[in-house]
DNA sequence: GTGCGGATTGACAACGTTGTCCGGGGTCGT
DNA sequence: ACGACCCCGGACAACGTTGTCAATCCGCAC
């Protein structure tokens, strides 16, 4: 900016005046500053003009894995936000783990975001009272945080999809009913577990812990998981998977364990599912072409709508915390309503 | 820092060394200044230590959709060596749109990042020059850059890919192989059709324009082109479909076509593809359950090798520009190696 | 001629760091 | 006891902007 001044035989500051489209300056000195601009290829140093004016016009975001469509669908559509707002991005996955998370804030919060979106790994955010202090806004998304954060935050609404999921299973005739999902300290985890419960409860069928399985969507576990499930005395007759890898690795799963499905689709061999039906969480590419009936999250929407209450905040708003609560629904597809089996137990 | 300092009845510059790890200072000192920094919740303002010292410890990657399997699969690896490097990562999408793309790179540019990682919308990269200019590297992704951009640029083997995959069902007996392709001003579209022809032209086998259909995979325009393709005089066996969405468009134009293929997984009903032999430019998720072939890249290797090669510039490698171009997989599934049905048109 | 208002422009400090350089002690060897 | 040297701490400028305030110039009315 000093060599742009100079050669255009002006002051700093009527560079400063030019670039930032001030009023007050002459139309000659402004294109002639511009000319010298050009000339020179100089493109303003934002990282000095926030450190002077405070505010970065950036904000971080903190995912699980950015290679999952269901965090990448949230991503995109916070990214959207950021940029209609003028705000870049920064991006950053934990991995489910909460060091990292904590750490990819912090860099966040040393680069004085102006404000942070957090799908949270870990349960214990008070390292982010200084930074609240400092002014930094937060916005919690697909996860609360963990206690005596006081932050916004965007839900699903878990338990009630996973209620819904098991219900419809039970409505169309099953009794036993597994239930595959994901590591119980995860909240999503913990809350879809809590739903398939209440629908059993409601029901009046009995909550059996031989028919829960929770662990990461690992091929191996789920196969060894499922094996053990199907070769019982009382197999169940329908699944209810508890996320969007789980559904699929199961799918996968069945295939090789019933030996059958691989190519199903252009094959026209005998569908995998050996006789179960399935629901599963979250909804997947191709779930429609493969018939799986699934409960629906809408991931742009949990980004939009944490994006959009982050900028809120930003703006001024100081009204008390709030919790969002997104809908899900249900779609079938024909695997969740497939009956059970007759029961051959009373011969 | 002023206050930490003032708190720790030290100099300023004494913090400075502290927080940054400098030697020199008594371990007694340091532990005080340590005290008040934990005390008064400080946190470096790394916008001021970038301005300073001049690298700003991030980089900015320009992708065409962050939705995509394709480039969040790429974004990942991307952000994966970024953090190995102790950088920072800001993202944006270019939706495919030239003036987005630039206005992305601008404002990174503007953010003064050390380094670029982009998958190119535009075609012309001048913009460009000031930013080489001043020191910034750029590492062009998945497409080359516009001419006169002189840039090191990692890509697929989209012709080789594509040829293999021709190749493939020619070897199958297939003489009428239609191609679906994305619009042919995007490279890797014009490349992919490339080696389609090849094929062709190394099997003697005629170009036949009526069997090309270019286009984003609208699943309206899917659906119009194929229907026109089957309906035709000599209709194709066999479909090479040129990128992951088209293909996954592709599979469900046909379900809707043949009207019988939705839910073929679960419900055991005939397959979608309507005697049609398939090979898909892309793996996607759930493609070996439903046993389509295709020609798989390595997005996760591209963003790697972006990565690593825009590290190694920064690090101070000013070797000659330099193009990679990553192997494709050909991965037999059973839609590509079905034969054509017996010919009719010699009773 | 003098004073005044508006339009333009400029000088200077400040944002929060870090690099350079200097000084004040203490330790060690002679 | 004295100089050489090392360790530690501090003063100050600089990075590239922008906000504040003052200065200059012009035309114009009095």
């Amino acid at each position: 900016m000093n060599d742009v001044a100079a050669a255009a035989g002006v002051a700093l500051k009527t560079v400063s005046r030019v670039v930032n489209d001030e009023p007050g300056v002459n139309a000659a000195t402004a294109l002639r500053v511009k000319a010298a601009i050009d000339r020179l290829g100089y493109r303003r140093n934002d990282g000095a003009r926030t450190l002077r004016r405070g505010r970065t016009a950036s904000i971080g975001l903190v995912i699980e894995d950015a290679a999952d469509v269901f965090y990448s669908s949230l991503s995109r559509a916070v990214e959207e936000t950021a940029l209609h707002h003028g705000c870049l991005l920064f991006t950053g996955s934990s991995q489910e783990d909460a060091a990292r998370e904590r750490d990819l804030v912090l860099a966040f919060c040393a680069r004085r975001v102006d404000g942070l979106i957090i799908v949270p790994a870990g349960t214990d955010h008070t390292y982010l009272a200084p930074e609240f202090e400092a002014g930094t806004r937060a916005v919690f998304a697909d996860r609360p945080p963990g206690a005596g954060c006081e932050a916004d935050v965007v839900l699903s609404d878990n338990a009630g999809g996973a209620r819904a999921g098991a219900a419809h299973l039970i409505a169309h005739g099953h009794r036993r009913i597994a239930f595959l999902g994901d590591l119980p300290r995860i909240f999503t985890a913990a809350e879809r577990l809590r739903g398939y419960r209440e629908a059993l409860a409601a029901a009046g069928l009995p909550y059996d812990e031989g028919l829960v399985a929770m662990g990461p969507a690992d091929p191996a576990r789920l196969r060894a998981d499922l094996a053990r499930l199907l070769r019982a005395a009382d197999p169940p007759t329908a699944l209810l998977t508890g996320n969007g890898r789980t559904t699929v690795e199961t799918l996968r799963a069945l295939a090789s364990i019933t030996g059958s499905a691989t190519g199903a689709f252009v094959e026209g061999v005998r569908p995998g599912l050996g006789g179960l039906a399935l629901v599963g969480f979250d909804d997947f590419e191709l779930a429609d072409l493969l018939g799986v009936t699934v409960v629906a999250q809408d991931p742009a929407r949990l980004g939009r709508t944490a994006a959009d209450l982050l900028f809120l905040r930003l703006a001024g708003d100081d009204g008390p915390v709030t919790r969002f609560e997104l809908p899900t629904r249900l779609i079938p597809r024909g695997s969740g309503e497939r009956p059970p089996p007759p029961r051959r137990d009373h011969p």
